[in-house]
DNA sequence: CGTATCCGATACGCATCCGTATCGTAGACG
DNA sequence: CGTCTACGATACGGATGCGTATCGGATACG
């Protein structure tokens, strides 16, 4: 087994030609043609776990899917789990880069009502309320980025995690730091209207997530045409439910 | 492939000793021993399936949980996908009379302020219905049965079902059952607090389910003592925020 | 108590997928 | 333009799990 990327900090040698060469030059082998069969390999792995779930990928059609064959695999990763965890490193940090940039975009604009988000000092109630927080949910959901099949294989490793906890300490990092996000957007979005959370706002992200999930599923098995139907109709009205105007502190 | 058991519609041939037999003798062999068998096999193979996932599961291991060989599997399943229709089928049925049978139990009953469920005429609001529906969540939650790891498996199956429709009727043809179930629960636990959904009830069910589905899978992976810790605080807000009192009709 | 049949155990071959070891070549570099 | 290394292709051995075919003991029945 010999990888030239992963691990710098492992027991791993690198094979260096020259005679003398400074020690930290002991960085990653970064070659051009490297990184894109890397990319490739990863767009690949994309697919196929979200087609197959993880555990019915093969490394074989991976590397069909990328145009490889198997060797080229093991030359850039360890295993199927080493993939998966660079693919859950490097999707995590797409979806955050969107989920940022489109926070400052829900922040950032006005109301549709063309008033601005806070209604006043006691903040917003009722049917109002309710109908900003459609908006936000609405914008939030149109940002998700990327194949919707994705949200299972999400949900497929959330399961194997807890099965094999040792061996997600990827996936449970990054969703650790995701949920953060969704906490703080949920916090900032309900502060906009002038309201504040009467429960952990860690709690509302994980109700939220296991409806907009459950919303996809749903609309994949009944083939419905909008994947976001349910958590749309829904999740104004939960997230309404578990705040209440803000208290002047 | 030899197999006395399912299917009697199909083409099995089944081998009778005697000379004339009628037609309608042509019934599933059943012997005591081999219901036993069948009834072992489905519980190691509940066991298997709810620790190691569907995927994961060998026939081997439900064997060895079972106390059998791979013998005794193939003569009483064709194969994994087999058994697990049948244990789908078997757990359905048991999930159903349990929620039945408490739904009676919920509606019975008086409720926690000793007054009644139906606070008068124009329906209860506010806090009051909030309680109220919390103690009615509780309920539910409290009489679900059996093991938590097997919500996992539902999850998986749902998966699954996406990805593999064909081979998935079984479950999904439960899984209507179910929400339908869970529907008619959630409507008339409503109309007894004198309210109405102001969405589709299947739409409740799911996102509902999904909650509490998020919030297995959150105490599962967080190592917390209550599974149903978020969905016992999100939940009543939930249902109460997608109901209205109901309109004298 | 003897016999026929049911049913689980044993043994086998097969397919799939994995990970490694080796090879050949394209591309970097002097 | 020649050399050398990086990197992907090829080839191999091995493990695992599946499904079938056959065997032998238990059980029901006369």
């Amino acid at each position: 087994m010999r990888i030239g990327y992963v691990n710098v900090s492992s027991t791993t040698v690198y094979p260096f030609g020259g005679s003398a060469v400074s020690v930290e030059a002991r960085e990653p082998v970064r070659s051009a043609r490297r990184d894109a069969t890397r990319e490739r390999v990863l767009d690949a792995a994309r697919e196929v776990f979200a087609e197959r779930g993880v555990f019915g990928a093969t490394v074989e059609e991976i590397c069909d899917r990328a145009g490889f064959t198997r060797g080229a695999f093991y030359s850039n990763f360890a295993d199927k789990d080493d993939v998966l965890e660079a693919l859950i490193e490097r999707e995590h940090a797409r979806l955050v880069a969107y989920l940022d940039a489109h926070l400052d975009l829900v922040v950032g604009e006005p109301a549709p009502s063309g008033a601005g988000w806070a209604g006043g000092q006691g903040g917003l109630d009722g049917p109002e309320a309710a109908g900003l927080l459609g908006a936000m949910v609405e914008r939030i959901l149109a940002s998700v980025p990327g194949d919707r099949l994705l949200s299972l294989v999400q949900t497929e490793l959330e399961i194997h995690a807890i099965r094999q906890p040792a061996a997600s300490r990827a996936f449970l990092d990054a969703d650790a730091r995701f949920r953060a996000r969704i906490s703080t957007f949920i916090e900032r979005g309900i502060a906009l209207l002038g309201r504040e959370l009467t429960v952990d706002a860690g709690t509302v992200a994980d109700a939220a997530v296991g409806v907009v999930e459950r919303s996809v599923r749903r609309a994949l098995i009944s083939g419905g045409d909008d994947p976001d139907a349910m958590a749309r109709e829904v999740l104004p009205a939960l997230i309404l439910a578990v705040s209440r105007p803000a208290t002047a502190d």
